[in-house]
RNA sequence: GGCGCGUUCGUCUAGCGGCCUAGGACGCUGCCCUCUCAAGGCAGAGAUCACGGGUUCAAAUCCCGUACGCGCCA
């Protein structure tokens, strides 16, 4: 019997949703996706002081912007119960106390008295004597009575995981295969705090396990705890999940992906325009590739080739340039009624949502290959719709070369009463304005160009010039013309 | 400090003992197209596979060390 593949990503609700996170997220739902499995958001909410209620809302915007659905998981606090129970941990401390309470039971779990200072000396001394800096299992010992005389004190006390002293715990991972840590290497992990509440590493065990989760997809970091969690698995008697520890995502500079080499923030990139299926395809590669190397995916590709054992070891460098090519790639391949739509926000901002002038959809198709990000549109073709702006180096080279003036008020004239106001007629025409006068084409291209527009770069020439229409193309060529003197 | 992980073109990567004189993609350079910028097409530069030892007829691929980077223990 196959039991269902079901994955999680449980994010802590302090802060926004990183790049890492969205990998992680991204990974887990292809996995599950893949496998006709299920995809369970659950709320790591037990850091009481740093997390959120905003936070939730932000990486829950975040993870459905990216496209992304999960089956089960947080809608909001109060209406969040499943078949699972409640997908926030701080609802679910009951449970946890519960667990805690048979391991002690059992034998398997301690109280712990030691104050902050007592460990703060441990470990002190320890670094003196050049030994690792651990927890020493003091009250792992502890007499009954010494405990009743604790407790009788009404001493504060954590609750320490009893971890094996012999032996060693595999960790079996997709990604990097047999991993082995020698378990007397191991301390006494803490899983419940003083301040009355699990500790993560507690938490995670007993969710994942009462969720169902098969598979645990997750940052590099979590390797090192991954033999205490295992551990703990098998003390309450559970069969541990199938996990798989993903390389973490590194800044151009070879550090941790941070603040300072751009944005870290999910939303960020949506701000700047990125397709939500640009950071599908380019996260799913970030770390992961086909034997073929293939590039582009569409969402079906990526759900049908996606795979565990494809991923790198290795941190892989966050590279924005390559981000932005597929960024255009996607841009490309997008319908023009789309486009519009997508491209709504950016053009409301920068106030060219509506404004009278040549039809959007045409404009927008005469630039449709050069976009890479949906905020280069408002400046790709504001000329259309605001009043020229000379680019000043594009004024003098162009503008103020000897004969251009001539040119612009000759064509004004050539083009007063001329029909059909069109692409094709409108370039036989200024060619043979061209060869009347005995000037190469680049003597009159350019100077309308840049009178129109502003600038040396643009659409395509006399297709332009159709769209913006004859009103437009003569007050143009005249008025850079009157600003020659 | 201990334990763990990692190391193939600038970057993402293919590669799982012979097909590798190391393949693809982004970026870069040049050419073509051309009214500009793009897009597209073609060509090219770019990796002594971190280093040093083994194993083998044969190693980027297996083993052992070293260095460097990273993570966890705080």
């Amino acid at each position: 019997m196959t039991t269902k593949v079901r994955t999680r990503f449980a994010p802590s609700p302090t802060g926004y949703l990183h790049i890492g996170g969205a990998r992680t997220t991204l990974y887990n739902w292809l996995f599950a996706r893949r496998h006709q499995g299920e995809f369970v958001l659950r709320i790591e909410d037990t850091d009481e002081v740093r997390s959120t209620p905003e936070s939730v809302t932000a990486i829950l915007d975040s993870i459905k912007w990216l496209g992304l659905d999960w089956d089960e998981g947080p809608v909001d606090e109060n209406s969040d119960k499943g078949p699972f129970g409640p997908y926030y941990q701080m609802k679910r401390v009951a449970t946890y106390r519960a667990h805690l309470d048979r391991l002690i039971a059992e034998g398997k779990a301690y109280r712990c008295y030691c104050t902050k200072e007592q460990l703060d000396e441990m470990r002190r001394l320890a670094q003196l004597e050049k030994r690792p800096p651990r927890y020493d299992g003091r009250c792992r010992a502890l007499t009954g009575a010494q405990r009743a005389a604790n407790e009788a004190a009404g001493m504060k006390f954590s609750v320490r995981f009893k971890m094996p002293t012999d032996g060693a715990t595999i960790v079996d991972d997709a990604i990097r295969g047999k991993v082995s840590f020698e378990n007397k290497l191991q301390q006494d992990l803490v899983i419940w705090k003083t301040t009355d509440g699990p500790t993560y590493n507690f938490a995670c065990v007993i969710d994942d396990h009462l969720m169902g989760i098969t598979h645990v997809t997750r940052g590099d970091e979590h390797l090192s705890n991954t033999p205490s969690q295992i551990q703990m698995y098998l003390a309450l008697g559970w069969q541990p999940p199938v996990f798989a520890h993903l390389s973490m995502i590194m800044g151009p500079d070879g550090g941790k992906l941070s603040k300072r080499h751009g944005a870290t923030s999910v939303l960020e990139y949506r701000d700047q325009g990125y397709l939500p299926h640009t950071m599908r395809n380019y996260l799913a590669l970030l770390g992961w590739a086909t034997p073929d190397s293939q590039q582009l995916f569409t969402d079906a590709e990526l759900i049908t080739k996606f795979d565990l054992a494809g991923c790198q070891k290795s941190p892989a460098t966050f590279d924005t340039v390559k981000l932005q090519w597929m960024n255009g790639e996607y841009l490309r391949q997008t319908g023009i009624e789309e486009l519009i739509a997508l491209a709504k926000p950016f053009l409301e901002k920068a106030g060219l949502w509506g404004p009278p002038g040549p039809d959007l959809k045409t404009v927008l198709s005469l630039e449709h290959e050069k976009f890479k990000l949906l905020s280069d549109i408002p400046r790709l073709i504001e000329f259309f719709y605001k009043p020229v702006e000379f680019d000043p180096k594009a004024f003098d080279k162009v503008l103020k070369a000897p004969g251009a003036k001539e040119v612009l008020l000759g064509l004004a004239d050539a083009l007063k009463d001329f029909a059909p106001f069109e692409d094709k007629a409108l370039e036989e025409r200024i060619r043979r304005f061209v060869a009347d006068r005995g000037l190469k084409n680049g003597q009159v291209f350019h100077p309308i160009r840049v009178a129109v527009t502003g600038r040396t770069e643009g659409p395509t020439l006399f297709l332009m010039l159709e769209v913006m229409g004859r009103d437009m193309v003569l007050a143009r060529l005249k008025d850079a013309a009157a600003r020659l003197g």
